[in-house]
DNA sequence: TTGTAGGCGTTATCAC
DNA sequence: GTGATAACGCCTACAA
């Protein structure tokens, strides 16, 4: 049993209102001033008798413009990436754009087939939070596809493209001397493995420079730890470095991202320390469970929904002008504070 | 300083491998039969050399195919839906397609926006978690259309679609009945508004099922409660109603989703209530976060990455083959016992 | 204000 | 095996 028409095209609706099919056109296009009131109101009505609706497909490859974006993120599970997806979307949406989300789970490969496909698709526009090893496709993309590309949390020096992240050299610093104020005398940084990834990066000298501000030879400046979190024992192995080698001080831990923080404080758990009586803690990002472990834990808190925004925001921009210079956008973060590090 | 040609076409790739449009078509049809392989290998040559990408919009136009699926979920920032989405990503990827990805927020209007959206970009398949309010639109989609429709976690009993869901009943069966091997006498149940929504429902009534069939008058029979998270007070006011109704029996509290339970659990930890002294503890879902908060909080597990998978797999199948009869795909859940509820 | 006539990059149906 | 050629549904000059 068939619906009405299986697909109605603008062709249908020309026929059923009595006009061209350029009227229609430009009645989609939304160039009213050049139809009569009563052209208007005929095709208006016949679009919804026949529930047309334009088919995406065709404009675009008539005009160029797919009014897809592409967000290509390295973990649409991580609490963190969404928080930014959303963001993106409400401009998106507010603009006819629709997201096409892709995953890279910070696999070069798998980012490169990914951008071969959003290329496909002639996405409008480009989110990425790169792995970092396809600066060459990126750009062939945004050369010769004259598609604009914004960064959001990484980025690549080599790469002219515009950026959005947070002023991660900041952010510890700020750290660090909140729990140097708090007195804690030895501070271990526990971070994903630094690797080429901007932000770990900054965040990971960051500490350093902090720590030497105050004491060019602070003794947890060798308390910094790289951990591989698919290596299931590495974590323990080296939180219990730190712990032991600190036992007789007062220490906090500094977590680089929520997810490691999880970790550690499910391992700290494990092992019967507590927050904040045997160490003190403190993590990045502001995931939602932050008030709810131990007597909550003290945090860093990024404006995810707004840098979200504001790559949208940059890309649209382009868009409408490709000419204006590229920009990086870095935002400051807030420290909230909870009881996870009230010092010694 | 432009690159190379701006858009390399199909018909740049015919011309450089000196060949016909129809000729390099058909090696990316994959029709390589009819191909000579010097031909064949001619065309990757020059298709590497072009770095030429085929326009899926031009190929949708022709194919109707556009290799995009609609995810249209209730919100991306919960952890539950991006599992799901997760599941769904991978089998996309490998079948060539991809996600595009929009939040209704629970709301009708903006579901019926999306959908629009979605028809313009004439998606192969979609994957709904639906707030209820669109049947009629998604009857012309799938009618009309013919496009797959895929309804997750929450069916609709008007619409003749494929269903991936949980066994929600059997679920809150489990739940209530561990409790009460573990002597809990009051149990009070948790849940965001039940409105039409067909998981909150199901286990909603389940509970009381369960609960009946121990005591026909068992008086938890009244401790269910309905809570909008979006007023700040009420989630107050109504655990205080149970908690001091109860406050002489061993009681514990089931969270009808990780949302709710977080939001339980900081108030409860606010109030100076712990987890399992002061009340027990059991919440839906299994968010990442279970096993950080107090000394651990028993959940049910949904196989969400399944589901995801499960959901994909059906619209593919569908997709190949649109005769097979409508079925609804119910996975069990698992009991992740942790210590936030050990009895009494 | 409206209609006619291409053409966007593919695929598919013919012939050769 | 391979090559012309006509769609697919829409947009945009250019005419009227």
């Amino acid at each position: 049993m068939r619906g009405k028409e299986a697909k109605v095209t603008i062709y249908d609706v020309a026929k059923k209102a009595g006009v061209s099919k350029s009227t229609v056109s430009r009645y989609l296009g939304g160039r009213f001033h050049e139809l009569s009131p009563k052209t208007q109101q005929k095709i208006k009505q016949v679009i919804d008798e026949l529930q047309y609706r334009p088919n995406n497909l065709a404009r675009g490859l008539k005009s160029s413009r797919s009014y897809l974006i592409g967000a290509l993120v390295a973990d649409i599970t991580n609490p963190y990436t969404t928080a930014i997806l959303r963001g993106a979307e409400d401009v998106c949406k507010q603009h006819g754009y629709s997201l096409l989300i892709c995953n890279s789970d910070n696999q070069p490969a798998k980012e490169r087939e990914y951008i071969s496909m959003l290329q496909s698709h002639k996405i409008d526009g480009l989110l990425i939070q790169t792995t970092g090893g396809n600066s060459d496709f990126l750009e062939t993309l945004s050369e010769n596809g004259k598609t604009p590309i914004v960064l959001v949390d990484r980025k690549i020096p080599e790469l002219p493209f515009d950026t959005v992240e947070i002023d991660n050299r900041g952010a510890v610093m700020q750290a660090v001397s909140y729990l140097i104020k708090k007195n804690y005398k030895r501070i271990g940084y526990f971070t994903e493995p630094v690797a080429h990834f901007s932000p770990r990066h900054e965040r990971y000298t960051g500490f350093q420079e902090a720590l030497r501000l105050v004491n060019p030879s602070h003794p947890s400046l060798e308390d910094l730890f790289e951990v591989d979190l698919n290596d299931e024992s590495q974590l323990e192995k080296k939180l219990n470095t730190f712990l032991s080698r600190t036992s007789k001080e007062p220490r906090a831990i500094i977590a680089g991202n929520s997810v490691i923080a999880l970790k550690i404080i499910i391992k700290l758990k494990e092992q019967g320390y507590k927050i904040p009586d045997d160490t003190g803690f403190l993590s990045f990002d502001n995931p939602e469970w932050a008030a709810a472990v131990f007597s909550g834990i003290t945090t860093i808190e990024q404006p995810t929904y707004q840098i979200g925004k504001t790559v949208m925001e940059l890309i649209l921009k382009r868009l409408a002008d490709n000419e204006s210079p590229v920009q990086t956008i870095s935002y400051q973060t807030r420290l909230i504070e909870r009881e996870s590090a009230p010092g010694r």
